[in-house]
DNA sequence: CAATAATCTTAAGGTGGTTTAAGAAAGTAG
DNA sequence: CTACTTTCTTAAACCACCTTAAGATTATTG
């Protein structure tokens, strides 16, 4: 029975995955045996680091349950959020993973979270024996890059206010789900301010 | 002799593209008279206007001679640069080209200038036509993606002085093209700003 | 070479956001 | 249900960067 459960939650893990991959490309059954081959899950408790600064990343992730966070901290030891991470979405120092360098970044889970895990050996070879996957992440890329340009262009040219208002309409499942001052972080300001700013908006 | 030099202009810059490309990936003789074929040369005086905020992208841009870059005007009709491009560089409003509506970008020569342009129809063919161009923007974006990631965190953390540091000592042959309040509105400040701190700096 | 346009500099006063420090409120474990 | 930890708020002094406005320098064009 517990077996019969453990493998059950496998299943739906992966089940999310190959959803997710078949809302954007098209995977045939035999496709889609050697993906789910290809990954293995882990399971993190709340607050455990699923990748710490100075390692290399040698895996792409994807969240199956649960919020993640990337962040690093500057030289006086200060936090900045870079990403946050739920159900559906990939979470990594793709820095490292990309160019096999130490790790700037943490990737630690908020809550107690199931990711799925390829190593970047596994990737490279897949791209080969399923071209439907290179199209993915092609086109994964090509969608997170104009998402980041815009939050760049953001930064740059909207006030604090703004960008909070703009997290809050895009992201309230997240910010629902993740401590006021980690969404400070992620904007770049104090939470002080953060909490000065919402003052003013009721 | 007029034709000679003209046929032999167009070879060069698509020489520079195959070159471009064989950097990253491996092309087959066929596959290269493909490629050539896929691209058309477009000439651009000196603050001639690639692309209008208010068009569609549908082309992905190489840009084989001089310097172009990428603007859009706030509300309050100021320009913020996104993207400076050289030789060897690509440029485009993403945005647009990918999701096929209205550019919020002009991109613009700074030089006289010489770009070579794929359409997306096409561009979406050779991906099945020439899977290493596929692997190619896959590479591309991947790279890219990481650069903006890393640019959005330093325009968050640094201070606008150290964010020019770096960004002469990354693209010295760009700072001596552009002018300087070109080069601010690149990092996030205004010109006046910009020049203050050079003045600390020396 | 003169005239005009484009770019760069200087300086004073203003704003958005930080720092520091303290206390209040909300979660969580024993 | 108490004690402790985590998270959130308030307020004052401070700093990075902006705005405005004017003049100085450097290109560009006729």
């Amino acid at each position: 029975m517990l077996t019969y459960l453990f493998i059950h939650l496998i299943l739906q893990a992966k089940d999310k995955l190959i959803a997710h991959l078949r809302g954007i490309i098209q995977l045939s059954p035999n496709d889609e045996v050697i993906v789910r081959n290809s990954f293995k899950e882990i399971c993190l408790a709340k607050k455990e680091v699923l990748l710490f600064t100075g390692e290399i990343s040698s895996h792409m992730q994807f969240i199956s349950e649960g919020c993640l966070r990337a962040y690093y901290m500057d030289e006086e030891a200060k936090e900045h959020i870079v990403q946050f991470g739920i159900e559906g979405w990939w979470v990594n120092d793709l820095y490292s993973y990309l160019t096999n360098t130490p790790a700037k970044q943490f990737v630690q889970a908020l809550e107690k979270s199931t990711v799925l895990q390829i190593h970047r050996d596994t990737l490279n070879s897949l791209y080969n024996e399923v071209p439907a996957i290179e199209r993915f992440f092609r086109l994964k890329f090509e969608k997170a890059y104009v998402a980041f340009q815009y939050r760049t262009i953001d930064a740059m040219a909207k006030t604090a206010e703004e960008r909070y208002l703009e997290f809050r309409a895009k992201y309230r499942d997240i910010e629902q789900r993740v401590p006021q001052y980690m969404v400070a972080s992620y904007l770049g300001i104090t939470p002080e301010f953060l909490s000065a700013l919402r003052k003013n908006l009721k």
